[in-house]
DNA sequence: TAGATTGTTAATCGATTAACAATC
DNA sequence: TAGATTGTTAATCGATTAACAATC
């Protein structure tokens, strides 16, 4: 009785995903995409894990979770992994998104072609420069500002990839989710604010630099 | 008797920093930082956390780290636990870097300035393209990759940026490990194999876009 | 003094790793 | 069959959160 709300869709809500899997995952995908097997050869957890420098019951433990069964002995035949993956996180089915803040990172976003393999398609950029607006990005659009909210609510946009300035991140932010965005993808190194159930994922740099140095220095102080 | 290596240099080797402390730390300074504290002026775990919608408790456990003492009642004089947190990160004596790969996202990192804070100095870019070399972005020098052994070792340089193709990473790394080169920033696709003791930081678009989308997916079907 | 906040020790939670039966 | 590998259950490890004494 106490959980009911657990019990009557106990299939639609299964255990969550803990993050380091999913982050895990898209290695996975790279790597037996790049050894083009034929199909119905097989690949073992083992050798994944070997791979990628990782134990071999975590890659099965992380593969178990996109629902695909191996075969005791054999492993998984290596292409029905890869679209267990693929359709797990979503990545056969792309998003449309718009990038706000064509600056040079921008640029390189936009230009880059391999995030449609990873379900994302950045299908115009945004930026309040005039002069900025006039190129085109690798065939796509920079539209002024002005515009990007009825783009949105025409294609239903659901994903905007932010690298503005830390300055306007937020306005930009609030101005996206306010015309239909569900989920942000934030290079612009602040804390943004979003209402209940829109989801953000930051990119952090100064995270990883932090890491870095801070490993580099102990390394360098060691010796 | 058997723990004698550990006694011995105790005050060397400290328990060892969690990885997702480092990389919260970032994030606490640039809120300091952005709020321009008066010297001697105070601030709390509590505002702290709450301005970054993180718990009192795990910045307290974090900044602890840092070794800076607080007051209770008051808290930390806000421009100590910068210099605490700089000074603990290393960002007050800066690295020189080589950048590999001067594509857009080369050529976007290359002419971010905001690096210098954060105790990483570009100091040129390397490419094997002799357009590329051509160009100086930003200022900063191009040289060809036939140039880049002496460089880093000229300048004692420790940290490698990696933005070249996948398929050329793991050698670039090799050749700049070869030179004398302690730590890479790798924005490659792949998994590269370093000797022990050289340090790797990976920057995952993919992972983090894995989370993103399957996120997405799930907030979508449950609408 | 009273109340807020630190620093520290203990409890909880979640992810990783280990163990092992099932099985091809 | 024998051996390798999966899938699952249990143990370990580490990070987060809670509790609380110390203190300004």
């Amino acid at each position: 009785m106490e959980n009911s709300e657990k019990d009557m869709n106990a299939e639609e809500q299964p255990r969550a995903i803990p993050a380091p899997t999913l982050r895990r995952l898209p290695g996975y995908l790279q790597l037996l995409k790049s050894r083009g097997y034929a199909p119905g050869s097989t690949v073992s957890c083992t050798v994944i894990a070997q791979a990628l420098g990782l134990q071999s019951i975590q890659v099965r433990k992380d593969l178990a979770y996109t629902g695909i069964t191996g075969r005791p002995k054999t492993g998984y035949v290596a292409l029905e992994l890869i679209k267990a993956i693929e359709d797990f996180l979503g990545w056969n089915n792309t998003h449309d998104a718009l990038l706000f803040g064509v600056g040079q990172l921008g640029r390189a976003l936009l230009s880059y072609n391999g995030f449609r393999a990873q379900g994302l398609d950045i299908v115009a950029g945004v930026d309040c420069d005039n002069a900025v607006q006039r190129l085109d990005v690798h065939g796509k659009k920079v539209i002024p500002l002005s515009k990007a909210s009825s783009l949105i609510r025409r294609l239903h946009i659901k994903i905007a990839v932010i690298t503005v300035p830390a300055s306007s991140a937020q306005a930009v932010c609030d101005m996206a989710v306010a015309a239909g965005v569900k989920a942000v993808w934030n290079f612009a190194p602040v804390q943004l604010n979003v209402p209940e159930g829109i989801i953000v994922q930051n990119e952090n740099l100064a995270a990883s630099l932090a890491v870095l140095s801070k490993k580099l220095n102990l390394s360098l102080k060691a010796s």
